[in-house]
DNA sequence: CATGAATGAGACTTCATTCAT
DNA sequence: TATGAATGAAGTCTCATTCAT
């Protein structure tokens, strides 16, 4: 009983060490270039041990992905739950998206450059998960156009897609290093973004046009 | 003379027509699936031809990107120099791209897919042209700023990267018909980007807030 | 001491377990594309007890055909011996291979198609079993032809591979539902064939010939 | 012209070479230990030029089992059609696959091991035609019995059976050197199958029983 | 006896690029 | 210029067998 609960657990750990070495080398050399012998190599396993814990390479990333993903999808649909102002939910939800890079960059730069934005490959089989992400903020949106604290004038979606992005292409310059990244980058951008995008939203009063 | 004027016209020609090939296929089946005989077969001409015109597959897709590229990047410095107001500044570059992508749509598919978020191939490849844009842009934004009409607090470069990313995720929406993209889309579409995100980079006046 | 009995019979009877198991796994998707761990999970034991039962995947088919073939051979040797006309002894061999499949069609189906009719693979390291079957056809042809039972411008020897080739050709075309196979065509089977072939065999009486 | 001609036929001689190439391969090896570089090797071919004629190796033994099969296929037809007695037609089909063997023993060998007596694998891609040719045998037999030369106690698609599984199993006997294959061989073969089987499906007269 | 994780060699196929004509 | 045959390196996945517990 003992043993096999051992076992099983050593077994989910061989699981675990092969796929965050997976996050390494994706990250490190983009999915198309990683080898699965560079995987098992980094792993510190047997080329077949791979085989024998994932169908496939592409599984791995589909995993990855999909793992991460599902904890965004629910923090954003929870801060939208929870909260009770678009900006706060908004921003939550920008703040968990830069939360996950800020504490795992690699996977986050997996994510976002081999799926997210690889629009031909993996992006295309995950479509559906990325779209109910837009979905979820659209509704953010759509729900502060009725409450009128959002400008009616755009879209929902349309305002989604700004949205994301640009927090996406936020991250891809910290990724790249077009933009700088430090602890306090990541503090100010959460509440800049929000600021930024949200500010375009809400409504502008009468006082602003030059009389 | 006229011969060999010609001669060099339908040599430009063919080069041309294999690069047009180019274009579609790498918009139909995404670069990494196009296979050299594919754009021979789609432009009509012998295998080994796109050989004497081109000195590898990737050696097509840079010049199709940088091509057009140089183009954006001209538009967005006339912009600069020509408009006087960082709003019609930012609107020219928005409507630049947006139109690019509604003269043809096959090509910004292209680019945008297979190069600016393709950040692990062509986009590192293209780096330092694709910064450009961003500084581009940063120097309009920075140049509002010092003229106190943008908010001060929002670094340029970051401006740069939530603006440029908002348009690039509109296209890439469009692109895989993830919201519509219809002609008068195209249109509203300029106006409110600008707006929204302009918007968010003006300063707020007193009297937005509430007494 | 009746513990060591029960444990060799329980061991036993793993074997055997696993041994059937492998017949029914070799039935339905041929050796090769059988794996082992198609078979362990078949006979419902674990991976590794296939391999502390037997060395290799491959004794497990040497050790199915060898059991099943002596049984044949020695059918025949019986057959040549206790019986005492041709027709008889042909009828009788061909009647216990027959019935073999009658009974256990699974394992005829691995024996013949892996084995007797697979010349490049597992045919040629039985071929000596095999030809002891065709030798010993021989045998019973070449007495009847000293008798003047059989016609003697046939050599025994191919007049042994006829007999065989045409018994295996029919259980081959039940096997992949060529020709019928259902309780009364075993039986008329065993007499047809017995009939065609050694009608074919016995000398032509003269009046035969039209005058 | 002449040109594209010529190079037309030299690729066709390619093609034919690397084909040829495989058919010594297959024979000798086996399909299944045969590694496309050893076929490359044996046609004296680089690696890739056989995947730039063929689509796979399975394409190549495919190719290789209509392109003679079909021949196989019209020579009893043929028979059937241009002779008028069950005796010559049987005959003619016998001699056909023989003659076969005697011309190009590498091929037949390949044939008959890797497709008709490859049951679970090429011989299932491949009943169709291997069934064709049992029904052109069956309909020879039908024929006959409807005309009162054979024996109707035996079903036609049996007597087919019979008939091809002798001549098979004779063929096999040959490639497995089991039993003799000499050129009188040969030439006898053709006469004593006939004399056998359609012996032992001819009614017997009256004369025969004892009285 | 029993378990199933771990190993690693092996082969097919793809396709960018080169080359002979 | 134009053709398309020829080249060969590279990498994924399979699975029989071994081994530690």
């Amino acid at each position: 009983m003992a043993t096999t609960a051992n076992r099983d657990e050593r077994a989910a750990d061989k699981r675990r060490q092969i796929l965050d070495a997976a996050i390494r080398v994706f990250a490190r050399q983009g999915f198309h270039s990683a080898r699965v012998s560079d995987i098992a190599e980094e792993a510190g396993v047997a080329y077949g041990l791979v085989y024998h814990y994932f169908d496939s390479k592409d599984q791995m990333l589909n995993e990855l992905f999909t793992e991460r993903w599902s904890l965004l999808l629910d923090a954003i649909r929870q801060a939208d739950s929870q909260l009770d102002n678009p900006r706060a939910k908004l921003g939550a939800a920008a703040g968990f998206i830069i939360d996950s890079y800020r504490h795992d960059p690699e996977l986050m730069k997996v994510i976002i450059v081999e799926v997210t934005r690889a629009a031909n490959s993996f992006g295309r089989t995950h479509l559906a998960e990325i779209r109910q992400a837009y979905d979820a903020i659209a509704k953010i949106v759509a729900d502060a156009q009725r409450a009128g604290e959002f400008r009616t004038d755009v879209s929902s979606e349309f305002a989604a897609m700004l949205f994301y992005g640009a927090i996406e292409q936020l991250l891809t310059g910290w990724i790249f290093e077009v933009v700088p990244a430090a602890d306090e980058d990541y503090d100010s951008a959460k509440a800049l973004i929000v600021e930024t995008i949200c500010g375009g939203l809400e409504p502008r009063v009468a006082a602003e046009l030059p009389g």
